[in-house]
DNA sequence: AATAGTATTGCAAACATTTTCATTTTTGGG
DNA sequence: CCCAAAAATGAAAATGTTTGCAATACTATT
């Protein structure tokens, strides 16, 4: 297989191939592309069937150079290994991806300093838009986003005098819902059992407002069992039983869809019947959450709308950058399922 | 808020802004991140103070246009809304992403038409890699990889002779050592629920493995009890409460742990116990599986190591396009848990 | 058939870097 | 303190597009 015949050996055709294939100039290439009805009809055909032949493929790196958009958007999540996020982050990619963007998904862990850095990155592959989840973010996040004057949308957390546009729901209010929920079954001792929020507004926000439901409900000083555990169904399962096990509470509030998966198999596995014996309550409604069986009570955040919009927004502020800041906060919805039940005291 | 202060307004530094600031040349300047080997420690420390004020963001785009690495590696996967190639995209990610490469992540949900535009995008963004899901693509689809010459992994799917690099376990053996558990038990009707195998595979494989193990064991004429269900909970559950309550058999093999899961939510919904009116088993082994209860026999594919190696590999040929290609059998474990015991017909 | 107007096309500059090659500076040994 | 070799730097060309402007080719009137 001999290389380099001839001139100038090229392993991928550029757009003077295609220009020479076509007989027309670079520039007529170039407008096909990006201003199809300035170029004739005929003469679009003659170029299609050149691109074909040379088989050439656009080099967006070239038209990015000219401070045209990439058609990239960067979307930083804190995790992708469990199930939380998968909903919205399909919903957007879904959403851009029909409007021919690629999406550049990085993850930093809940480790809000590797934000920052995977934030760099994305700006020097110069992304034409940025979605973070979370209103919480570095000093030095924030600043590098205004300077840049890029596109971000805040997603997740409802934020009514955001700086970014931002969709999401209020976190306070899903705790305080979820947590009404249970003392208005007349449960009195709760337990709650939440993701380490360090890094994480969205779970300490769900906390507060559960702990402020509490609080509105019994005197302040009335006893709180609260128990931190984290986004792995099974590290859920070890705490839910702990908590279980000490037979303090006739009901748990958990922070999060998986930690009440983790909650249901908990009691399944110590023998305690729900919602007999002990109410389970979450937060989130991830898919599957409603088939289990019991099925689990929670309160419904709808990571796909949330997602879809997000998308849509962002994609707005990147074609007109000057509009006016767009909050849409999210309403939720109690699901009171099986999992829950009136509390009525053995004896 | 006036703007064009003097010559030429310029929202964003650029390389010449950082040589000016620096005293140096532009040369210098992008040595400094490219050989930093080649340039005067001193020099260097200056140069990183001018990036400093001048707030300085490399422009990757201007760089991939001289043919130098882009930085991006593009991971096309069928999808991500459900938890199945969740720990596969983290590993992959990681691993990539502390070598400082981006990932692009796009999904095409089981459509692989939609696969190759997906791979033509990636490509207009001269990805310096490409991570597949399977074995089965479309004819264009592997030609264009084969003409562009770019590195491409393979994942997930073992296959002895693949044209590109592979990393996956054998998705036939997998259904095949899955069935024989079941045999091995002494079940003897066995309902098979697997996911449509249109533009899938793996999910093919893992039905032929169980088939044939099938055959084996009965005579090749007996009764087979398939139904094929999709990847989600709630549709698993309806497929299998369906096929369970014809009574027909003793044991459900599901073609992966989502549909595990929903077998496990039918059992219980009917009222059946598991495992001893009815085993169930599946293959997967994702987060979570072990944690049910009872807990789901599973064979494991380990995909948090496919999704480490995946990126190994396919970071080698990125570096040494020439290497010989490189195939990775990753071995699979039986894993019998609660959810599976041997069969004792009732009378 | 000439004219004005419009629709197409081409030329060349611009975009932000990298890199080759030449030039300048530094270093170490005598 | 000089010289050769090595190290550090700079000048300028090259990368693959897009686009403003100018030039050319049509079209529909008169």
């Amino acid at each position: 297989m001999l290389r380099d015949m001839g001139k100038k050996y090229k392993d991928q055709a550029d757009i003077f191939d295609v220009a020479n294939a076509a007989g027309v100039s670079t520039s007529t290439v170039s407008r096909t592309f990006n201003h199809p009805d300035l170029v004739r009809p005929q003469t679009r055909k003659r170029i299609a069937e050149a691109i074909k032949t040379t088989g050439y493929i656009r080099n967006r790196a070239a038209q990015t150079i000219h401070g045209r958009r990439s058609g990239t958007v960067g979307f930083i999540v804190p995790t992708i290994e469990h199930t939380i996020f998968a909903e919205l982050v399909h919903a957007f990619s879904q959403t851009l991806e029909a409007e021919d963007y690629s999406i550049i998904l990085s993850s930093h862990d809940y480790d809000l300093r590797r934000e920052y850095h995977l934030l760099r990155k994305l700006l020097e592959h110069r992304v034409d838009g940025i979605a973070l989840i979370g209103q919480m973010h570095r000093n030095e996040t924030n600043q590098l986003l205004k300077i840049q004057k890029i596109p971000v949308v805040n997603i997740w957390n409802y934020s009514e005098n955001s700086y970014f546009d931002c969709i999401g729901a209020s976190n306070f209010e899903a705790g305080y819902v979820a947590c009404k929920h249970l003392l208005d079954l007349g449960h009195e001792k709760i337990g709650l059992v939440f993701p380490d929020h360090f890094d994480n507004d969205r779970a300490e926000d769900r906390l507060n407002g559960a702990k402020t439901a509490l609080a509105e409900a019994h005197d302040y000083g009335s006893e709180q069992f609260v128990k931190f555990s984290s986004y792995s169904v099974s590290r859920a399962k070890l705490d839910c039983m702990e908590l279980l096990s000490q037979g303090k509470t006739s009901a748990l509030l958990c922070g999060n869809d998986v930690i009440g998966r983790g909650a249901l198999h908990a009691a399944r596995e110590l023998g305690i019947t729900i919602p007999d014996e002990q109410s389970i309550m979450s937060i989130g409604d991830f898919k599957g959450s409603a088939d289990f069986v019991p099925s689990l009570s929670t309160v419904r955040v709808p990571s796909e709308k949330i997602g879809r919009l997000s998308a849509e927004v962002l994609l707005k502020r990147i074609l007109q950058p000057e509009c006016a800041v767009e909050r849409q906060k999210i309403s939720l919805e109690l699901l009171p399922r099986q999992s829950t039940c009136k509390w009525q005291p053995a004896y």
